[in-house]
DNA sequence: TTACATGCAAAGGATTTGCATCTAC
DNA sequence: GTAGATGCAAATCCTTTGCATGTAA
């Protein structure tokens, strides 16, 4: 474990929202600012593949991650007005077959939900947008 | 409504499962050799403003679409195999509340389904991959 | 006619990679 | 000492855009 990747980690940790690789590399470079874009790309990759970081979709063409606090199987809740993410069970657990699957045995799913935390749900403009993909 | 517009058209529908826009691009010059990728980036966006078409994710660092067959709110399934995808029906609409949601208003939702379809279901190998994001 | 679509090539922008150097263990 | 991480710059690759031309209505 190397300064710049403790200095990524804990960034991520800091910023509690989705963020894009630019969010980060802003954040990261507010401390150290020597490290390099390539490097951010390289330990959220590695975050990636360790599940420590989810991505949950594009903003502005730029891939959008959120940090994942629990474990198994969950979902991310994110809020469009500030980024905000909460973590939600998976509602589909509950939820038998599938209506229209026409034969098809399914494996997998991906499931992100948006809305406003509570926070900016009782502002008064409801916020721009967010994600894309 | 232009010739090149029509070819595309019809290759959506032909190819009848997620395609990337290369895959568009190959299936749309089978057909009309000339047709730059520009005017099918463009075809695409314009079916994608009309709700013809939705984009799923990403595939191999490029923009996965299907073709969008039913109206109002609902979601797809897409075909690990082979690419195939139907259409279901919202499974999220009996679900009521959400578990975790700390004082979050959920305002939308992303689902996709991945499984695998009748057809590659019964053969050998499970077949690769499909998606990403 | 008249606005919109097309094709080509150039531009844009996010992400990746080569490579020499540095660092953790 | 050695494998892996870093930083810089160059390279990639998907996607968009400028522009002159073509086409539908």
């Amino acid at each position: 474990m190397t300064a710049p990747r403790r200095v990524i980690a804990s960034a991520v940790d800091r910023l509690g929202r989705a963020f894009t690789i630019d969010d980060l590399v802003a954040e990261v470079r507010a401390l150290a600012p020597s490290v390099g874009i390539a490097t951010v790309y390289r330990a959220v990759a590695a975050m990636e593949a360790a599940h420590a970081v989810e991505r949950v979709g594009t903003r502005d063409e730029s891939a959008l991650y959120v940090r994942c606090t629990a474990d198994g199987h969950h979902h991310h809740l994110v809020c469009t007005g500030c980024g905000l993410v909460a973590h939600a069970t998976c509602p589909l657990d509950d939820v038998p077959p599938l209506h229209g699957t026409e034969g098809f045995v399914v494996t997998a799913h991906e499931l992100t939900l948006y809305g406003l935390c509570a926070g900016c749900a009782t502002e008064v403009s409801p916020a721009s947008e967010l994600p894309r993909s």
